[in-house]
DNA sequence: AAGGCGTGGTG
DNA sequence: TCACCAAGCCT
């Protein structure tokens, strides 16, 4: 291991590339910055995250000012990058470590996996990064590069534990020297050599010793995964519903499930297959038009939904009666000048509210 | 423990 | 253009 070991990190030392979150060369990194980066990055690629880690930086420059923050402005802040789980845990968590820890960050794997969000991987990459610490770092680079560098032959999932095990001597006390560096190694070399499609094993730093190079076999087919299922289509109705004097009809989403916590337009049900679904109970009575020509098409990881658009003209909000408290009227100018608020999917819609 | 959970970068 | 799928976590 000691090889792999040299030779990653002389890699790592010529090729580093400068992100926001980041330390200089051996400088430490803001523990605040390393936890905020690691959340965001979670299933997502670096170029989509670094807006947002400088938009909630300058916003909430510190921890405790993220705990003080605005339930719907953090919501607002994130919409657009998905998974919104992930900004409500970021919340509470803050909550956590500004109170009980006083902004100090946990410095055992076992703490900080009590907070939300943070699982296996983030509390493993939070010691090594954040408190330069051994860790045995795991994520999707790591495990394309050991399934490929040790030729994994068992399929994604069950493949996991196999690959724990390369990656636990990789990552062993005895020889790692620079935990931080090690760790944010191996997962820029999956992300940027060792990538899922084409790698680049020409630029492999670590190419003479890689199993899969000594016995010519297709990295792109490592790891084995199972064939993926096609998606389900679910179908239903979005509204543009306005009153005469300019107010927009909203919804605050739940707090749990898709979107959950997330104010959009409204919309009805989305029904599996090719039928659509009735209108609310709360538009019982009153008609929404059809927009001609405009379907809202979005896809999410486990369906692809279509929405047909529909618009009503209401005198004013009393028209529509049983209005369920989750649902808010804002001005169209406040609605259009605060796009960025909305998660994509609803984004999409508000080019067509101006007729 | 398998499925729910978003979006946009990438080739 | 379009399929693939990402620095995972939660239940």
């Amino acid at each position: 291991m000691g090889g792999f070991y040299n030779d990653i990190l002389e890699w790592y030392d010529r090729h580093r590339r400068v992100l926001p979150w980041r330390a200089e060369a051996g400088k430490k990194p803001d523990s605040y910055h390393v936890w905020l980066s690691e959340i965001m990055l979670q299933q997502t690629v670096v170029a989509a995250v670094i807006p947002y880690f400088q938009k909630f930086v300058d916003k909430w420059p510190t921890i405790h000012d993220l705990a003080d923050a605005d339930p719907d402005a953090l919501m607002a802040a994130w919409a657009g990058l998905g998974y919104y789980a992930r900004a409500r845990n970021l919340h509470k968590a803050a909550k956590m470590i500004s109170d009980t820890y006083s902004g100090i960050f946990p410095d055992t794997e076992q703490a900080l996996k009590k907070l939300p969000g943070i699982g296996d991987y983030t509390s493993a990459a939070i010691i090594a990064i954040a408190h330069d610490k051994p860790a045995v770092v795991i994520d999707g680079n790591v495990e394309r590069v050991m399934s490929r560098f040790f030729v994994i032959e068992s399929q994604m999932p069950a493949a996991k534990a196999e690959i724990r095990r390369y990656a636990v001597q990789i990552y062993d006390p005895a020889h790692n020297r620079r935990p931080g560096d090690l760790a944010q190694a191996i997962m820029d070399l999956g992300a940027g050599i060792c990538t899922p499609q084409s790698p680049s094993c020409g630029n492999c730093p670590v190419q003479s010793r890689c199993r899969i190079i000594l016995e010519a076999a297709s990295p792109e087919e490592y790891p084995r995964k199972a064939i993926k299922k096609t998606k389900k289509q679910r179908r239903g109705y979005i509204y543009h519903i306005e009153t005469e004097a300019g107010e927009v009809l909203l919804e605050k989403r739940a707090e749990k499930g898709l979107l959950g916590g997330m104010t959009g337009f409204p919309t009805s049900e989305w029904v599996t297959g090719s039928s659509y679904p009735d209108h609310p109970g709360w538009l019982e009575g009153l008609s929404p038009a059809p927009i001609k020509n405009v379907l809202i098409k979005h896809v999410f990881t486990h369906f692809e939904l279509s929405m047909k658009a529909c618009r009503l003209r209401v005198a004013d909000k009393d028209s529509i009666r049983n209005l369920p408290a989750t649902y808010i009227w804002r001005s169209k100018s406040a609605v259009i000048d605060r796009k960025n608020d909305f998660p994509t999917i609803f984004r999409k819609f508000v080019p067509f509210i101006n007729s």
